[in-house]
RNA sequence: GCUCGUAUAGUGUAGUGGCCCAUCAUGAAGGACUCUCAUUCCUUCGACCCGGAUUCAAAUUCCGGUACGAGCACCA
């Protein structure tokens, strides 16, 4: 047998799991293109995030190049905010760890998307349809052809002219690509490429842009003819764009170009959060309900990392998830387990008092006292606490119970604000709680925002000279991120 | 309604016919360490949607259900 069949007497390796994302098919190193492609219709949420790390994961993974695209082409429903374009781009290099080597804006490249506009009626797979949208829904349903599919390519260009020079405003004309109109889905059937938007009573925030364009192109047929231009061999977006690839194939058919390898994600939900869309925080923000894009309420990028949430943590959690099409759910603890691998290593610890209660100390004991900055990093150093006024403050929750052990310090006996001092000692089991003298003490903001509220807990941090910005862990509280010397901002604990 | 897609432990995820009485993470429970309810470490718990078919062999293929989601916008 060892002669005739070896194979059968190898011992087969036990499979290795696959790390990271699974690899990218048709891929070139060093060729390969991805695009991010959001609305600037506010800055990036923690949806967005999945789309920029995992095409920046490939982008990098293959050497290749990520384009951050913006879809600005609607001026009414989601109009752009300015900032946006600012934002964005450097949201997105916070998350990345690195510049995306494109940005593309799509109403800069407006005279690209007119002159394939123009080459689709000419050649005859486009046309100018004058139906409404009404009357078209039923010619789709039934998979009749509308009129105007008839019309022929002088007509088409004449109506083209009447789009673009103000003859026909939004609603009497848009142009659709030829596909057929008994398509098995009906998604795909003649679907509409440009539309008329009113840009003088919406102009495009871009004052470059303002009202200079009436006819603009739809996402699928923006987005397809921009791939194509800058040559994306990738795509990942989500699965509500499945048919999007439909039918911008059936447009690349057309015009003969083939369509890049197309990667789908399902729908996230963070069970914490519920559905937040951009436009609704939009709102919400100029009704006052939240006080910025920043309001640690908010799921935006610039909330998170506000909070602590660091660009790593972000990450590992979206690359962990994967790129399955499956809908799922998700628990904010998985983002936060993240998170804490990511900063506690870092983080120097302090105490924080809620609700701070005083005691005086009663008894002999040593004028100071010393704990670490970081319990796995001796080299860190020491905290070091001066005693001798012999007040201490503790939480209100910690001040009711009668055995318990200042860390690092004593054991008390603590009856009505009167800590009589036991054994310096370790000698029991009895409860550690946290304290501060009263001389190092600074009146404090603890900003905690959980379950859709902000609550800002006062009380007493330890003096401290880290700059805003430090991650820290407040003992026995959780990790809190410094916003100036009198304000913390919860992250998670 | 038409079309498309997905279904593995509580939550995510690996797995493309035999390495799988199913991986890893998270979670929960217990324990070790620790002068934090932190970190780290150890142990335990727990899953292939249902029904058929193909096959010596199916989480993996096929068919039929069921459930959930998405598209059918002059939004992205």
């Amino acid at each position: 047998m060892e002669a005739e069949a070896p194979h059968l007497l190898e011992k087969r390796e036990k499979k290795e799991r696959r790390q990271g994302l699974p690899e990218l098919k048709n891929a070139v190193k060093g060729k390969v293109v991805l695009r991010f492609a959001p609305n600037p219709n506010g800055p990036l949420s923690f949806g967005h995030a999945r789309g920029i790390v995992i095409n920046g994961y490939y982008a990098k993974e293959w050497d290749g190049e990520l384009i951050l695209r913006f879809d600005d082409t609607d001026t009414v429903v989601k109009p752009p905010l300015p900032e946006a374009y600012n934002q964005i781009p450097e949201e997105a290099e916070w998350l990345l760890g690195f510049k995306p080597h494109r940005i593309v804006i799509a109403s800069e490249q407006m005279p690209h998307y007119y002159e394939h506009a123009v080459s689709m009626l000419e050649r005859g797979f486009g046309y100018v349809c004058q139906c409404s949208g009404e009357s078209f829904k039923e010619y789709r349903v039934s998979k009749s052809e509308c009129p105007c599919r008839v019309n022929d390519i002088e007509l088409n260009l004449e109506l083209w002219t009447k789009m673009t020079n103000g003859t026909f405003v939004p609603g009497d004309a848009v142009v659709r690509v030829k596909t057929a109109m008994d398509l098995k889905n009906p998604a795909l059937r003649d679907w509409p490429a440009l539309r008329i938007q009113n840009t003088e009573e919406h102009p495009h925030p871009r004052k470059s842009i303002g009202s200079k364009y009436r006819v603009w192109p739809l996402l699928d047929f923006q987005s397809a003819v921009e791939d194509y231009i800058q040559g994306v061999t990738h795509i990942i977006r989500g699965k509500d764009l499945m048919d999007s690839t439909r039918k911008q194939t059936l447009l690349y058919q057309h015009f003969g170009w083939d369509y890049p390898e197309t990667l789908y994600w399902g729908r996230v939900k963070v069970h914490e959060w519920g559905g937040f869309s951009t436009s609704q925080m939009r709102r919400d923000i100029e009704d006052g309900l939240f006080t910025g894009w920043d309001d640690p309420r908010l799921p935006t990028l610039t909330a998170l990392r506000n909070r602590g949430i660091t660009a790593k943590a972000l990450r590992d959690f979206w690359v962990e998830l994967g790129v399955t099409q499956k809908d799922i759910s998700v628990p904010l603890s998985t983002l936060y387990s993240h998170n804490t691998k990511c900063i506690d290593d870092d983080a120097p610890r302090l105490s924080f008092i809620r609700h701070p209660e005083k005691l005086h100390l009663k008894g002999e004991h040593p004028a100071s006292v010393s704990v670490e900055v970081h319990p796995n990093h001796p080299s860190r150093g020491m905290r070091t606490f001066d005693v001798t006024s012999k007040d201490i403050w503790v939480e209100h929750e910690d001040s009711v119970k009668t055995e318990v052990r200042l860390k690092g310090f004593t054991n008390i006996e603590n009856v009505g604000g009167s800590a009589k001092i036991g054994s310096i000692e370790r000698n029991d089991r009895r409860p550690i709680i946290h304290w501060l003298p009263d001389t190092s003490v600074i009146p404090a903001t603890l900003i905690v925002a959980e379950d859709g509220e902000v609550r800002r807990l006062e009380g007493l941090i330890e003096s401290h000279t880290y700059p805003a910005g430090t991650m820290v862990q407040l003992e026995r509280i959780g990790y809190a991120r410094i916003i100036d010397n009198s304000t913390l901002i919860f992250t998670h604990s």
